[in-house]
DNA sequence: ACCTGAACACCGTTCAAGT
DNA sequence: ACCTGAACACCGTTCAAGT
């Protein structure tokens, strides 16, 4: 996907929607030049303004960050539900395997993004204002796979137990392959978008075994 | 823990053991201030050196951030090590449990640490020279989680199965348990040592039902 | 062989000044 | 209200020069 960046016109005197375009840079500069690419000097040249500018829309470099984290949990999201939806199996444990296939996937196909959207100074910054809407984007992400086991507890498919220990433990299984495979750590492993899957399915029925009635 | 960082005598025409210097000043950076604060030129003060001086040392940041690394993946391991014989159980459920718990202790103890271990920049540099004692060090690591997994199946106390698709699922299912709590997304669930047995205990348990015979 | 000092091209952040 | 340009204190990296 080519992301296009709003540049302001060299001869007006204002931008008109520097926030947005500045996220949209970052986005750009992400997923081009990976995480040490994305500077707020670098995405304020892409919106045609000067270094300065962007402090008039965010306090600091973290504050754009968590605005860029925000826009990326929406699109973990919607990775999630699609592939969910493109199952349409009654079956919990199918539709939970999409969910997983749908994060890993994500992750793998942009993860400077990825590493972004869980950079622990964007979570720690207790100060930022714009947290409480990152946080409720963040929620809606998880609440995908909370929905689904949340449902298979109440039908049966699952195991009785605790929803919130069983959303962690998947949450850290798919979390945990995401970023071994993204930081290079299985070597390779999964290049092909079959390779994606088979790992991701092998490893989540060993999960889903335990969760499984 | 304080960290000792060897510095060079002003009237001294060389330093010694600079190398090393460099590395024991960079997990003081790490362990002081975070990822952030890792810089050559930070190092090179806290060596008492030049901020030139390095590069005789270690071809650019990234050198110096993999020798830090294979340093960090000697502590995981011994952490590791040191869980399951304090265990002393013949169980290897339970002993599994005790390097899952060694696991995201080291994590949450050294967060800055963890993270720059598994930097991806460490690991997708092919040039490195370095990298093969990287490799070595992290494979080392593995392999406390893999030989308890190899006996498991050998002894019969886990079903019969692929032992790298169980051990990926192990890592995997510790690894984004330790980067969900210390990039903040569980917020501040696990501030005591007991919450973390507790958090990792339930979580393991629930793939340790998958696994176990 | 090892280290220094100056230099270059980058950062984030601040602030007076311009429109 | 929004943006610019200069300034400051940091980076990583290179290179001629010193011991």
């Amino acid at each position: 996907m080519s992301i296009r960046v709003a540049r302001k016109r060299s001869d007006a005197y204002q931008h008109g929607d520097l926030r947005r375009a500045l996220v949209q840079a970052g986005l750009k500069l992400l997923s081009e030049h990976g995480v040490a690419g994305l500077s707020l000097r670098a995405a304020a040249e892409l919106a045609g303004v000067s270094h300065a500018a962007p402090y008039r829309h965010f306090r600091d470099k973290n504050a754009l960050v968590a605005a860029i984290a925000e826009e990326g949990f929406k699109l973990l999201t919607r990775a999630m539900r699609t592939e969910v939806e493109a199952c349409s199996s009654g079956d919990v444990l199918l539709r939970l395997r999409a969910v997983a296939h749908g994060y890993v996937s994500f992750a793998l196909a942009h993860p400077a993004y990825f590493r972004t959207i869980f950079a622990e100074r964007v979570w720690l910054d207790k100060n930022d204002p714009m947290k409480d809407s990152l946080v409720a984007a963040s929620r809606e992400s998880l609440g995908v796979l909370r929905g689904l086991i949340d449902e298979g507890i109440r039908n049966g498919h699952l195991r009785a137990g605790d929803p919130d220990q069983i959303s962690l433990a998947a949450w850290s299984l798919v979390h945990g392959l995401s970023l071994l495979i993204i930081d290079g750590q299985l070597g390779g492993l999964c290049d092909t978008p079959a390779a994606i899957r088979s790992v991701t399915d092998s490893v989540g029925r060993l999960l889903q075994r335990g969760i499984a009635r």
